[in-house]
Order: C-alpha cells, then structure tokens, then sequence
DNA sequence: TAAAATGTATACCGATTAGTATAATCGATC
DNA sequence: GATCGATTATACTAATCGGTATACATTTTA
C-alpha cells in the first residue's frame, strides 16, 4: 500500500515552501523522497498536478485541525472567534509548519487563469468564509467585514511569517484581531 | 541618453508581475521591450541584478510617492496616520499599480541568505519604519505595535489584491486600520 | 572625415527543465 | 517455483534557461 504517494506529496511540500515551487526541479522531489521519476509520475500525472495536490491536502489539514480545535475548545461562537488566532498562532508557530500554500502559490503563479492560482484563491475565500460563518452564528452585524479584516490579518501574518521565521507578527496579529472582534461584538 | 535602460526596467517590472519573477525569461523580457539580450547585459550584468534593481525602483517611487502625499496633504502627524490607507487605497487601485514587489519576491525567493529575498524583507521593515516614524510622532506609546499591525493590513490588503485584482479588500483594511489607530490614539 | 560609442542580429554554449521509453529488480501471492 | 504488480535504474528527448561571442549597423563626438 503507497505509502510511496504519501511520502512524495509532503517532500514536495517541504521543498516548495523551503525553496520555492518553480524553482524546485521533479528530480530534486524524487532524490529528496528517495524514489524515482517514474514512480512519482505514476501517482501524478504531472507537476502541476502535484502541485495541486498538495495544496489541496496542506489547506485541507490545517481547515480540519483548526475546526476540531475550535469545536473541542470553545462553547458558543463567539469564544470560537477570539480564540481563532490562538490557535492560528498554534498553527503557524509549530515547528513543521511549512507555511501557508496558497498565499506563496498565488505569488508564484500570477495568471488568474493558472489552474494553481485559481484553487488558491478559492482557498482563500473559503477560509474567509469560514470565518464569515463564525461571526454570523456570533450574532455580529457586518460578518462579511470583519471575515475579511480578520483574513488580512492572517494573510498579513502568514506573510510576515514567511518572510521572517519566528517573527513576533502572529502576536500582533492577535492583538488587532480581539481589537477588531470585541468592537464588533459590542456594536 | 539610454532611455533603454528604464524601458527594460519597466517592462521587467510589468511582466514580473503578471506571469511571475521566475517565470519570465530574459529572452522574453528584451523582446516586449524591443531590444536584445546584448544590451540588456549591457546595463544589468545579470538577471539577478534586474530584479534587484526593478524592486529598489518599484520601492523608491512607492515610499517617495506616498512621503510626499502625505507631507503635503496632512499637517499634524495624527493627521498623516489617519490619511495613511487613504493613499495607499489610491496606490494599489491606480490603473498602472504593477503591486507591492517586495510581497511576491519573498514568496519566489524564500530562501533567508537569497539576495533578492533579503532586499524584499529589508524593504518591508523600511516601511515598517516609516510607519512607526509617523505613529511616534503623534504621541502613541506602542508606536512600533501599531506599525506592525498596520504593516500587516497593508501585506494583507496587497495580498488579497495580488490574488484578485479589484477586490475591496483595501476598503476594509482601511476600516481596520482606522479602528486601530483611533484606539491607540485616544489611550 | 575619422574615431568611438551604442545598439542590433544571430548563432551559439552548457546546464536544467518536465516528461518518456526500456529493461532490470524486488516482494508477495498462488 | 512461476507469475504479477510495484519499484528502481538509466538513458533519452525536446524545449527552455541564463549568459556569451562575433559581426554588422547606426549614431555621436571630435
């Protein structure tokens, strides 16, 4: 059982977010995983393909493990709103945090009509709707406002965090985030 | 006089920004800018130094831009804080607003020791700074607080923008951003 | 008018890219 | 022990990459 297809996705991962995705080569991801072209060519029948997929796996993590999070930990919505950041802040300070796919995806293919920059922005605004559905069952007025303000300052920190490993930007991050939730709340 | 070299920078700079740093090729870049390889190597000694050169450009006319903007449109340094979004909303939404370079360059080039990652992480602290100037000078006491949150808006913002042209993300970070400054302001 | 600088045109180099063809090797099942 | 699927190993293709060499044309300067 491929256990084969699994290790390629996340040394694709890796390399991506530690070198760059164009400018990580097929031969390096194989060398890295220790297998050969072949055998990655058999589970993905292209690079942009792979690509594609471990996006789609690398978002899909981190969405079910923040909503466990949330669900496990915090009662009514709007706890689940000021503890989102906490647990962004868990997320992106891990040590295998491998950054956030679809903010370095959509840097690196800027054509809106690159079948990778296309499942990064609907990733984007599927975050942002999760969000969004968080501050509507919180009861707060213009929830598609502050689902946006909230998701700048991921994207914001995400960024920061990219640029600069270990940066204090997620702290801050968090600190305008219960700024801009507890101004909402209380409209 | 070689206006040559500026249609080479400009025309680099465009298509940085619409197919990708790493993607677009030299070969490509002389021929939208209708000359040769032999005189774009006259002028920029190789394609890493291009990019160099065309993000410390793209980063002079921004920060100059935006300096003068301010010191002529608002007296009192609360004033420059609070009109702050308001230019950089008139920026990214102008017609030939080509994006924030220094955003996608650390996401292609993510290696710490890579000279164009640190140019663009120098860069992003650079208008750190100047926030922070502007937020000292009008008396806030986590000045480098609010710089950072308000940095992280305008990555957000420039993000969110670089994944779908003409979002109104800007609009709601100017929101954002207008709470926190109101709020440190008044503390 | 002669010299010098600037730009064009074109062909080339070695390295790397994504992807494929072919043959050999491994382990498990029957 | 033979067979079968999965994996490896290696060599290859055609295209593209950044960068260079050479020869020629044009314009500027003296």
């Amino acid at each position: 059982m491929s256990g084969l297809r699994q290790k390629i996705l996340s040394t694709a991962s890796n390399l991506f977010q530690t070198q760059g995705i164009n400018s990580t080569g097929v031969d390096t991801i194989v060398a890295t995983a220790g297998t050969t072209k072949m055998t990655l060519y058999k589970y993905f029948s292209s690079k942009e393909l792979l690509i594609l997929e471990v996006l789609r796996e690398g978002h899909e993590d981190f969405q079910a493990w923040l909503n466990d999070k949330l669900n496990t930990n915090a009662k009514h919505p709007a706890e689940k709103l000021q503890k989102l950041f906490d647990y962004i802040e868990e997320w992106v300070t891990s040590p295998d945090f491998n950054g956030i796919g679809f903010i370095k995806a959509s840097a690196e293919f800027p054509k809106e009509d690159n079948p990778v920059h296309k499942l990064s922005a609907e990733q984007s605004l599927q975050f942002r709707e999760y969000i969004k559905q968080l501050a509507h069952e919180a009861n707060i007025q213009d929830a598609d406002g502050l689902a946006l303000q909230l998701s700048l300052l991921f994207k914001g920190a995400a960024q920061a965090e990219q640029m600069q490993r270990g940066s204090d930007a997620i702290k801050y991050a968090k600190m305008a985030a219960k700024i801009l939730i507890d101004g909402a709340l209380t409209r």
